[in-house]
DNA sequence: CGACCATTTGATATGGATCAAGCGATGTGG
DNA sequence: CCACATCGCTTGATCCATATCAAATGGTCG
């Protein structure tokens, strides 16, 4: 289930020179990158983890479907995260992209022999493991609010992971920030519209938000 | 609306020098020894990480508490469980005891410097950390659940971790069961007696649960 | 222009929260 | 040793936030 997937060539990707993780300069020499196109996967639960990615463009999410059919999101990765890194040596996840996306691709065992010889390369690991774990805690703690402050919190996650501009670009569906949230695509829709009436932000197009009032995001984010 | 729980100094009743125990690691060397009412904090969220934790008799609770007094339960630490470990330099969670425990008490400084000289133990340091991530992540996947799925969940998670025992002993009470799975008191009650009711469990006492058909509350955890 | 897909909006249903009361076990002071 | 207070838990009645079902709108691409 890998990587033979990759389709068109679209735009001319200017690299995002990407503020760092330490992690980048032997990673980067380590990896070739790929191109794939949207809703691609890259790879599926269970599957051993024998790479791990760096986006470099376009967006990335993790997920789970239960028996039932339900998918839950386990996170959105945006340029210069890394993804798909496990301390075990499964993917605890599927990855697939949300959009046309760029990829470092590293041979996760180049990483570990490195790792076993140089300790700040293993500190380095360890590092983004630890990012992981707190952005799973936060996401519990997300899950156990009302949908208006799940979705001011998915906002205000948003707004802090895009660089400075004004207006936040979505990469992703109302049907993927639902099955982040644990909401429904309809409930995301009118929470946003409440916002906007409340002009807590704009919405110039249904991928745009523009933040009017994080004050007021932010106080819901109780 | 609140559990009022009360907050204590941390008041360990005891100290000890480590003697003993088994190879897990040259952790159990570095620690010492300390006894622990119930409900006393161990330390608190932001708090410096200045040691990390074994959980050797009793229960331990980590959790945060929102701005309107809502408590997260993150995780509960049995017997045998690392807490605690911090990839950061400041702790995410506050601990308290559940009920009397003794913990095992390591200055992380002492492990990081052997981590940075041995690169087993800074695999063994990753490798909490993963198990750590996973159990966020399957937290999360509890908490897009209906109340039914997820108290099952919890049941079959505590018998899991319970050592062979066909019935759980419950070191927690409902309020803490409520606050881990993002649910009322009421609703855990209900939910209980309903799998009662269904011949899935027996409920001896409210804080023994034996576990009658566990393909019924599998079923549930779909 | 027309078809398709994502999103919004509306009407209704429902699972779990909230409010409230009762009950059993445990502990305390008389 | 009992009477009473307290605490944790259960049970009942009602309410409300969000899901569900349904339809309209809008945007994109052939």
């Amino acid at each position: 289930m890998l990587h033979q997937t990759q389709i068109q060539t679209r735009k001319p990707l200017s690299i995002n020179p990407t503020p760092k993780q330490n992690l980048d300069s032997p990673l980067e020499m380590m990896g070739s990158q790929m191109r794939f196109g949207r809703n691609v996967e890259i790879y599926g639960e269970g599957e051993p983890a024998e790479y791990l990615y760096k986006v470099v463009s376009g967006a990335v999410r993790t997920y789970k479907v239960l028996a039932d059919g339900r998918r839950q999101i386990g996170a959105f990765y945006l340029p210069g995260d890394i993804f798909g890194l496990e301390a075990g040596d499964e993917h605890a996840f599927s990855a697939e992209t949300v959009s046309d996306s760029q990829v470092l691709v590293i041979k996760r065992s180049a990483v570990m022999d490195l790792a076993a010889r140089d300790s700040g390369v293993a500190q380095q690991l360890w590092t983004v493991t630890g990012r992981e774990l707190q952005r799973a805690q936060d996401h519990v703690m997300l899950l156990i609010k009302s949908a208006q402050e799940r979705v001011a919190g998915f906002l205000v996650e948003m707004a802090k992971r895009a660089p400075g501009a004004s207006t936040i670009q979505l990469a992703m569906s109302r049907q993927d920030i639902a099955d982040y949230l644990g909401l429904t695509i309809e409930t995301i829709s009118r929470t946003l519209t409440q916002f906007e009436k409340s002009a807590a932000i704009a919405l110039p197009t249904s991928r745009q938000i523009e933040i009017r009032n994080r004050a007021a995001l932010a106080r819901l984010n109780s």
